[in-house]
DNA sequence: ACTGCAAATGTAAGCGCTTTCATACTAGTA
DNA sequence: TACTAGTATGAAAGCGCTTACATTTGCAGT
């Protein structure tokens, strides 16, 4: 047998009808009569007729996908959001096309330009931190597009996400409030990163106005990994024993942080105050139970697919400027600081 | 100005020559004179054009993007995994096209049909168990494929993997010689789940060997969260109260097994042992360290790449079953079994 | 000077579908 | 009966690119 794949035309000659009604058929049902769409539904099944997607783009302008670059996807707090974007764009019949800028701007630049490529409907970035020629070409190609984790009252972007500064300035708060003024941060990689940036920011900023000072070497950047962020705190303790709160980029630093303590025999948290960041589900199970803020991870995925489903099919583009709220999570790794 | 997007033909007018030397200029540059060459490639640079993904894959039947579903990205196995897959075929000019199946073969089936559709020119999914018509549409399409985290030496189609079943042997062992009798089981849903089923087995049939049985009783079924995992235990413990050692099917389950224990206010592992299966990254820095078995994640996603890649630039469709050693780590949670 | 061949470029036929416009019917209305 | 307004279908023109084939050109070999 030929095994060539079979086409509408095929379709449309077993049937006896013209391509253009198999097409309508598929499409726009209710223009066919139902008989005759039951006949040509028949025909395809029997057929096995897949229609060629990329034929169907070409023919209508539109590719029924939807591009999303993160930073990694290896990292719950991503892989959560991407999951619900995925579910929501799938239920419209839209595919998810995913890429990954390892935190690199270059990267993520190259990743944009092959999604745009790809002729996607629609694009997903994190944060607001972005090359320009991204911006650029979003621009120029006119497709829906959101910032996620970043929330910016003043953006020309859309964005769905939280205050980062707000939320380093509640933990800060809660710390100052326990009394902590020996305040050390390990923070992921900043460059490039508004949202660990901001984060930071907020911590100093509320300290600040309180008149304590976090000098530069009571922080430490490092790698999101808590191998990293279990380096970092021996680093840090070593060169600051005074201090008596460490306040943690994401809640796999901490993790990293509380490994530290045990080996170095601090007790948590009566020695020694960690707080996370994200609220990884994952570490909901551990002892001691870590404080931390929780990131709206999914509810962020759900409001991106809804946002750019919206964009797309009344065909506008308006920008939206989102803030979802976050709670600060007391729990067992914060208590007040130790008389000095 | 008219806002269109420019096409291969601006680019040839604006040049002055064909539209066949710029296609050829752009994919392959070695037949087209090096100054003309670099007068075309300034132009596009100048224009901003795009080549159109849609119309590029109808006319050479190859859309460059290769498809993968797995039954969530929200596990730190899979994402990892996705990962490297995602890098493997981005450094070849491939986008990874993903979705999820929620662990539901329906759900995968209408997810390959919608890759399909998209044209991918290779498929990836995890586990052999699949709907009959997945494997249907994969021969009948034509295009290469492989199934991961399984690895059977007789199968039809190509896999890379691990031994699920000696895995579950390994594990079934090491608690064995350390006297263990009395096992309870705690495993994610069997159902269409081919992998934790033949770890399930791979246990039971190493006890079965020693004439030890593991009655129905001894194991619950439950989704994959520590929550569940924790409750699962507690129902377990309550009707079995002699049981030595809980082997959980992954490290999830077992977090919400210890968290279990700590709450009855049993010693791990003096008085219970506990292992899981992963190895995850996330939870090497808890306490006690948990007794695991590592899933090569990261070698699957690049094998699988790798594999995918080749299949597509060879033209050929030859099955491979790759199978990945896996290792049992025994760290701090699993001790003999204490004298009854 | 002439032939032959390889390299560089052009010509044009699609790839499989959507969609506009035209056409053929079917009723309903006066 | 003639006319109108839908409604269901068909014809055919592309969508933007790749690629087989044709053509042109330059140059080595004789």
């Amino acid at each position: 047998m030929p095994q060539r794949k079979p086409t509408l035309q095929d379709v449309a000659n077993a049937a006896g009808v013209s391509t253009a009604t198999v097409s309508r058929c598929l499409n726009t049902p209710d223009k066919v009569s139902p008989d005759l769409q039951k006949k040509i539904r028949q025909i395809i099944e029997d057929l096995g007729y897949m229609p060629d997607g990329a034929a169907r783009a070409l023919a209508s302008r539109r590719s029924n996908t939807i591009g999303a670059v993160v930073p990694t996807i290896d990292n719950a707090i991503f892989s959560k959001a991407i999951q619900y974007l995925q579910q929501g764009v799938a239920n419209a019949g839209y595919t998810l096309l995913l890429a990954q800028s390892s935190y690199s701007l270059d990267e993520e630049l190259r990743e944009v330009q092959a999604l745009l490529t790809r002729g996607i409907d629609g694009l997903v970035l994190v944060g607001e931190d972005h090359h320009p020629a991204v911006y650029a070409a979003i621009t120029q190609q006119g497709i829906p597009h959101v910032n996620l984790w970043t929330y910016n009252p003043y953006s020309t972007f859309s964005c769905i996400g939280l205050d980062n500064g707000a939320a380093g300035r509640n933990v800060a708060k809660h710390l100052a409030n326990l009394g902590h003024i020996n305040i050390g941060i390990i923070s992921g990689i900043l460059l490039n990163n508004d949202r660990a940036r901001q984060r930071v920011n907020g911590v100093k900023g509320y300290f600040k106005e309180l008149d304590v000072n976090i000098p530069e070497s009571h922080s430490e950047e490092c790698r999101y990994s808590a191998e990293q962020g279990r380096l970092a705190v021996h680093k840090l303790l070593k060169r600051h024993p005074e201090i008596t709160a460490i306040i943690c980029g994401n809640d796999i630093l901490a993790l990293g942080a509380l490994a530290a303590a045990r080996e170095l025999g601090i007790n948590i948290p009566t020695q020694l105050s960690v707080t996370g960041f994200d609220n990884l589900e994952i570490l909901s199970a551990i002892s001691p139970a870590l404080t931390t803020v929780n990131s709206p991870s999914r509810r962020m995925g759900t409001r991106a697919a809804e946002y750019i489903l919206e964009q797309i099919n009344t065909n506008t583009r308006t920008v939206e400027r989102i803030e979802l709220s976050t709670d600060l999570i007391v729990r067992e790794t914060t208590a007040p600081a130790k008389p000095n």
